[in-house]
DNA sequence: GAAACGAGCAACTAAAAGGTTGCCTATCAG
DNA sequence: CTGATAGGCAACCTTTTAGTTGCTCGTTTC
């Protein structure tokens, strides 16, 4: 999931997605100053880390943006950043310590 | 930042850095499969995502975890996340006034 | 002071990622 | 039915990234 955030084009693309519409590949490559198979590229890699999900329309796939796994990452880094509030303590109470 | 944690490497480097433990280089070689500059190189990415930090003490730069960008991000997800039920909110909203 | 250790730099290779082009299929509109 | 539109697939090129090797330099240690 971080790589497949960690590329600004994709990010762009979630960006437009952001504001909950449905789009069409074509629909997403008219600001892309890219081809439409390398937007479809990346949108199936925004896929794959389910950041996205595509529904078929008769001739069109349409893309909307899935915020689960944003969630989950929030979640997680809450975690992170709690234990690490714990290891910095320790850390703390280390050095105080051995004073 | 995303693209730094984008690898398995450096998430693992990140991995034994969270303990709080400030590590030489050498000694975060030691489980890896790779070569020292190897690992000296995702450092340096890491760096630059400001995830770490070192410092030169004597003959060894020792790396510390820096969790500043964790929390930053940790925060802008929240807001990701808040944005994100208002904008269903609202297609709810829109949806059912249309019918 | 010499051997050993920790690390930096530069050049190189291999593999992956980002993009393009060309062609083909399915669907929709006239 | 025909033409236009939306998209998929595969081959290809190019750039980046991950990793290695060889050499050099500063810091310890004996």
């Amino acid at each position: 999931m971080f790589a497949a955030l960690g590329d600004e084009t994709r990010l762009a693309l979630l960006g437009r997605l952001y504001g909950g519409e449905r789009m069409s590949i074509t629909e997403l490559s008219v600001g892309a100053r890219m081809t439409r198979q390398a937007v479809s590229k990346h949108l199936r890699v925004l896929e794959r880390a389910r950041l996205v999900h595509a529904s078929r329309e008769g001739r069109e796939s349409l893309y909307a943006f899935d915020p689960a796994p944003v969630e989950e990452m929030r979640v997680y880094l809450e975690g992170v950043s709690a234990q690490w509030d714990g290891v910095l303590g320790r850390l703390k109470a280390f050095v105080e310590g051995s004073v």
